[in-house]
DNA sequence: GCAAGGTC
């Protein structure tokens, strides 16, 4: 049996339907689907299996000996053992079976680094089973029928340098992901769940945000004056211009020229024009994820939507670099899908053309070919943003066929009292490519009819107080943009990285802010191992990874340099033990810190009680005993939005796979919390108030007589007694003694 | 419980 191993199922279907003569026959083996046909009568037939991995479906990880954080020092991971194990077990138990059945197996993963060693896992599963198994490899960019029977006609033979390198890829990130994370965690005593992660490009990701907003927090805004008038024309119409100065960083100056304007205003010259724009390019991932960010959504939710458009056949693969469309892609045929439906009247457009020449992006890669519709779908049949996230695609593969969009523009130089003032206008006068793609669209900006030397009137002058703005903080699309330039991540994983940043709570809000957890983090790794925060530790690896997939140097030879510059990194990390931890201990209190407690003004901090659980609490306790309740699960973001009645900050929750949860000031919701609480009170039959000690729910004899030791003997004496020093003095919980204390009230929850 | 890369 012929043995042909895909990167995915669905390119197993597809391959499986090309090559067969006539349809395959689907089966299942240990779970997995399998595509079988024959080629050929009698003597010569041969059957043919073919079958999709799930990307990687081995992983590499320490032996678990080095899963114990505490035991484990960080630095021990470094040149510890790296085994390689399965991550998709059905997979592999069916690539065992089919790999024994084997006569000849045909690697045809993705065309790309990744793909090669995805496909040498697959092989060295095969071969452990069928250890002489003759094997080759086929590689294609599209598949269509044109490029796959091209493919599968001229075999080649598998790369193990180019696996090598992305094997290499594997190791890199893993030690020093793994060792660093571990010692900056320990570091900072954030065990468990609250761990601080640190990695190749989450890092550096992270360092792009962290240096924004330094940069805004040292910004200096410089004030400046701009000067603008109405004008009316002798019909009575109005525009606006302004003065050429466009900002007056002196304000005496501005007010002498402001002074000095009249009630008319003299057109001295009207500059007319033209300008056009080039349609866009076809969309790769990060093209569509930062199109599909202007229109308000997520990257991740775009990827979510994107990903399960592909999978239901709407539109093509959409992890791809490739903004170039193949010659084996069939365009005309594409557009004709839409000659019915809701696109009718673009596609018939784009047809009536000779020639369909579409644009060609930058990047030209042989994994997959630019996002496209694949076929026709009814708005019924889809969810509202799924329709939005289909129609963005099909709407920017017409575009890509437009012809420019042209722009008649005007240029208006005017003077009132020897004072120049400007006015720029623009009418679209051919849409081209807009009218297919109508996103983000430039509103006209039109004048009257107007002549030279005309006079006008001045019907507002006004003078406008303004300061210069500290840079933007990025949005998550721009992120992905500059994340793309700096080569850091891939299509497939960039948003997951961003999406991990959130998780981790080193950012929170949109555009993207860090915490001053990440602050310490990025600073202290700056200082003692800047490689790690710098894209340059991926330049480095990429050329590295280039240097072992053209065989000259071995992959041994690149993860021993790179061990041993992580031994250096962590000679310095441990001469400077002390240092770090105190940096990173203080940037994380920062974090902690509400606002001031409304009784005594002091700091209100994220504390924790004896039992783990965590509250809100005054760091005057105990003189000070003022609280407020925090949700049990959830990493707790501190915002810098602040309530305007308490002046506390608003607090945010965030649970790994679910929306973050905006709980506001803690004040304030605890003071709603309570008034529902009463209302359901008031609601259920009041409960008689307790007559003595013993009648009170969850107070025994044992615990009645402790209460007695402590001097506490009526119902009122234990409902003013402090819950603190009265939990402390019979050994039970605070909360306990509350709850006493609120059925002694008759279960009415007192107010702050 | 640690990374980043595949895929779903």
């Amino acid at each position: 049996m012929h043995l042909i191993v895909t990167e995915k199922n669905i390119a197993a279907r597809r391959i499986a339907a090309i090559l067969a003569p006539k349809s395959p026959k689907k089966e299942r083996v240990s779970g997995v689907d399998v595509y079988r046909y024959e080629l050929g009568k009698g003597k010569s037939r041969q059957e043919t299996a073919v079958v999709g991995l799930s990307g990687h479906i081995v992983g590499i990880d320490f032996q678990k000996e080095y899963n114990n954080w505490q035991k484990v020092d960080a630095r021990a991971l470094i040149d510890a053992e790296i085994t390689t194990t399965p991550i998709n077990r059905k997979i592999v138990t069916a690539l065992r079976t089919l790999g024994k059945e084997a006569d000849r197996v045909t690697i045809a993963t993705d065309y790309d680094r990744e793909g090669e060693l995805i496909g040498v896992e697959a092989l060295n599963i095969i071969k452990k089973v069928n250890p002489e198994v003759p094997f080759d490899r086929v590689r294609y960019s599209a598949i269509t029928p044109k490029a796959i029977d091209a493919a599968f006609t001229n075999p080649t033979s598998v790369d193990f340098d180019l696996a090598d390198a992305g094997h290499s890829r594997q190791v890199i990130d893993l030690v020093w992901g793994a060792a660093l994370t571990r010692y900056i965690s320990l570091a900072a005593g954030r065990l468990g769940k609250m761990f601080l992660s640190v990695g190749r490009v989450q890092s550096p990701t992270l360092s792009l945000v962290v240096d924004r907003e330094k940069e805004r927090n040292i910004f200096v805004p410089t004030p400046y004056w701009e000067i603008h008038v109405e004008l009316e024309t002798k019909a009575g119409e109005t525009f606006s211009a302004q003065h050429s100065t466009r900002r007056f960083l002196d304000k005496e100056e501005a007010t002498a020229v402001f002074k000095k304007l009249g009630k008319k205003a003299e057109l001295k010259e009207i500059e007319k024009g033209t300008k056009s724009d080039l349609p866009p390019t076809p969309f790769n991932t990060t093209g569509f994820i930062s199109a599909a960010n202007s229109i308000g959504l997520s990257p991740a939710n775009a990827m979510r939507i994107a990903e399960s458009l592909y999978t239901n056949g709407y539109i093509s693969y959409p992890r791809t670099d490739n903004t170039v469309y193949p010659e084996t892609l069939d365009l005309r045929a594409q557009i004709e899908i839409f000659t019915e439906g809701p696109f009718k009247e673009f596609a018939d457009a784009l047809l009536e053309k000779a020639e369909l020449v579409p644009t060609r992006g930058k990047k030209e890669t042989t994994d997959h070919p630019p996002i496209y519709p694949a076929s026709l779908a009814k708005e019924s049949e889809l969810k509202e943003e799924e329709w939005k996230v289909y129609e963005l695609v099909v709407r920017r593969f017409f575009a890509t066929f437009a012809g420019p969009s042209t722009w008649e523009t005007m240029r208006l130089r005017l003077e009132i009292n020897a004072e120049e003032f400007r006015a720029n206008g623009a009418r679209l006068l051919e849409p081209g490519w807009r009218w297919y793609y109508p996103y983000n669209v430039p509103e006209d900006r039109l004048f009257p009819e107007l002549s030279e030397g005309e006079i006008l009137k001045v019907i507002k002058k006004e003078m406008l107080d303004k300061e210069t703005q500290p840079p933007g903080r990025y949005g998550q699309g721009r992120l992905i943009n500059i994340m793309e330039e700096l080569g850091l991540g891939t299509k497939a994983t960039r948003h997951e990285i961003i999406s991990k940043l959130y998780s981790r709570a080193y950012i929170h809000g949109n555009p993207v802010q860090p915490t001053n957890t990440s602050f310490a983090v990025v600073e202290t790794l700056e200082k003692y191992s800047p490689t790690i925060t710098k894209p340059d530790m991926t330049k480095l690896l990429e050329e590295n990874m280039d240097l072992i997939a053209e065989g000259k140097i071995k992959e041994d030879t690149v993860l021993e340099e790179s061990r041993e510059m992580l031994q250096q990194v962590f000679s310095e990390l441990d001469k400077n033990r002390d240092k770090i931890i105190e940096s990173l201990q203080a940037g994380l209190r920062e974090d902690k810190i509400i606002g001031n407690c409304s009784l005594c003004g002091n700091e209100l901090m994220i504390r924790r009680s004896k039992r783990g659980s965590r509250f809100i609490g005054c760091s005057n306790y105990p003189n000070c005993t003022f609280s407020l309740p925090l949700p049990k699960s959830g990493q707790i973001v501190v915002t810098d939005k602040q309530c305007e009645t308490h002046g506390l900050h608003h607090i945010r929750i965030i649970n790994a796979g679910k929306r973050p949860w905006d709980l506001g000031c803690p004040q304030c919701n605890f003071i709603e919390w309570q008034k529902t609480q009463k209302e359901k009170q008031a609601q259920q039959p009041k409960k008689e108030k307790p007559k003595t000690i013993k009648d009170i729910e969850g107070v025994g004899k044992a615990t009645a007589g402790k209460l007695e030791e402590a001097g506490i003997t009526s119902v009122e004496a234990l409902a003013e007694a402090d819950p603190i020093e009265l939990a402390k003095t019979i050994k039970t919980s605070v909360k306990k003694v509350k709850t006493w204390q609120i059925s002694c009230n008759g279960g009415i929850v007192e107010d702050l």
